[in-house]
DNA sequence: GTGAAAGCGCTAACAA
DNA sequence: TTGTTAGCGCTTTCAC
């Protein structure tokens, strides 16, 4: 807890170098267009002194920060129950990282905090925005387009109507529900059941969809309710055995769900997967390798998508440079085989 | 994705309240020593325009940036696989939010990383950090210490010798680990042994010491290391059974480890808690109530270390203004009597 | 109580 | 290629 060292400006760097500070400033900032010894003594002078260049000063004049806001709305307890969050937050530090911008962490529990982050936003501290919206009904995502800020979300987001060009980066949900759910059918099941994660999130509802586009014609009782949560796996699960206890297939919005299912099935003396075959979704290492048995699951690369969150986000905000407006991306998922199914 | 708009600057606001940049940037900064109705006045500008000061700006004249940088070194499977990184970022967030501060995220991947969040924070680009220091032989955190930014340790830091005032925040492990064991010991149980967490981490240690706090004497036989994951759990319990077959109680590093051990108990027949009682560490819910039986464990606030981590630094940030220079804080742990114990 | 003016440290025209 | 100069938008003495 050292108080603050007075430190070196362009100034002093230029001075000890013999040169002007704009060769200072161009050396530091890549050094084109300056000639070699010239280069290397201000390289001299920049390690001496240790100089490092003020930020904030450098922000005021250039307009631009290098770094980027990541707005998470926190009441999710999904967001601490599964390593989601910090998977993705890691994919994007990455890459953040890798392009010399920082991560600035923007956590909002409510209302309040909305106009916060409006304003934050709004303020321009930020280049970007990279942000979560989970819930259909979250005002926050509009609130952020509406500042003005380049953003990116993380999975679709509910409200994109199409029109609007908004960017996002998702996984294929859908594909992923139906390749899961084929190969239970491939499997010779033929009453396959699906628990939903929480329906106002687009991800389930994909997941759902995608689970129709196999089994449109199917029994409408053997689709049932979950939450994204182990209890909420659980109670789905009591339910389908006693609406329909010929139910030979289950196809679950996620791990912590099948993993909920599996605990059930167990305590009611079906065995997996030869009685009940289930499937994940997530392929969240933990949960789907711990379980017993080991989950069939659907994996999706939720470092990637934080990655590739950040890249478009960087690559929109150097479009000026030539690059072209980047589009909404979903990345593939693949379907895993262990013991389950 | 929209182009960034002009922002009006203080000059603008100052022009249409018909006043100088001096008085508008008082008003701005809380008003004091500018009489009513011109205050009004400029709040109105203000409003009308919709002014946000630039940060930028100011940081160049305040030196200040409300702004906190949180390190946490990355490669941790552990940070990932417990919701404890998360919750303790929220109980940060939370509070620097209070204070108007911002949170920037730095997630370290390895050595040239360390390079990196030197110059970062030796840049002054924020005013003070927040850092969590998982093992014993971690290099950055006596880099950051010398990087002479403010800073305050989530945890004990291995490396503190006592003499340096490191200022950190931490559970009471020995405490409650004393606590675990005694309430075994008060169970009546004779053969208790302990599972360790990874030892190069101080948590892990400190349980440890707890632990022999109470059973120095027994047979050294009794502590098996783990690693605080269920594999580590699994490896160490079946090493326990077949080292100690008599043992009669688990007290396990944490509740991950913990569920780990019930599964191997299970599968070799023993009874929990009849034949083996079983106590966790941490208190984390999803894992904690969803074992069977549910864990006994030693609760620790993780959202209130973080608070207070929070707190801590930036009462240092003004201890200028009045502020005593803080200390470490060790909070206390609760027992949570579930049915393993 | 209010305003005028001097920078904070840097980049970016523009000149040389 | 290098230097000179004019700000970027704000806070903060210091006069009034």
């Amino acid at each position: 807890m050292t108080d603050t060292a007075p430190r070196p400006t362009l100034e002093a760097v230029a001075a000890r170098a013999g040169v002007s500070r704009a060769t200072v400033s161009r050396v530091v900032n890549g050094g084109d267009g300056v000639r070699e010894p010239l280069v290397e003594r201000v390289r001299r002078a920049v390690e001496e002194l240790g100089y490092v260049p003020n930020q904030a000063a450098r922000s005021l004049v250039t307009r631009r920060h290098d770094a980027v806001a990541v707005v998470v709305a926190e009441p999710e307890t999904r967001v601490f129950a599964d390593p989601f969050f910090a998977l993705q937050l890691r994919g994007i530090s990455k890459e953040l990282t890798a392009h010399d911008n920082q991560l600035v962490l923007l956590l909002t529990e409510g209302r309040d905090d909305h106009a916060r982050v409006g304003r934050y936003l709004g303020g321009g501290h930020v280049d970007g925005a990279l942000v979560f919206s989970l819930h259909l009904d979250d005002p926050l995502p509009e609130l952020i387009q509406r500042a003005g800020v380049p953003t990116v979300f993380g999975g679709r987001p509910g409200w994109s109507d199409g029109t609007t060009d908004v960017v996002y980066v998702d996984s294929d949900n859908r594909g992923g529900a139906r390749e899961a759910v084929r190969h239970l059918v491939g499997l010779g099941r033929t009453r396959v059941a699906h628990i939903t994660g929480a329906l106002d999130q687009t991800s389930a509802a994909d997941r759902l969809d995608g689970y129709r586009d196999v089994m449109g014609d199917a029994d409408p009782e053997l689709v049932v309710r979950g939450d994204f949560t182990p209890a909420g796996g659980e109670r789905a699960m009591r339910e389908l055995l006693d609406r329909c206890p010929d139910v030979d297939a289950v196809f679950a919005a996620n791990d912590l769900t099948a993993s909920g299912a599996l605990r059930v099935l167990r305590e009611r003396g079906r065995r997996v997967p030869e009685d009940v075959a289930v499937i994940g979704f997530d392929d969240m290492l933990p949960v789907a390798e711990q379980t017993d048995p080991p989950l069939t699951t659907v994996r999706q690369d939720i470092e990637e998508m934080g990655r590739l969150m950040a890249r478009l986000l960087l690559r929109d905000l150097d479009r000026r440079n030539g690059g072209a407006t980047p589009a909404a991306v979903v990345l593939p998922t693949t379907l895993i085989r262990r013991a389950s199914a």
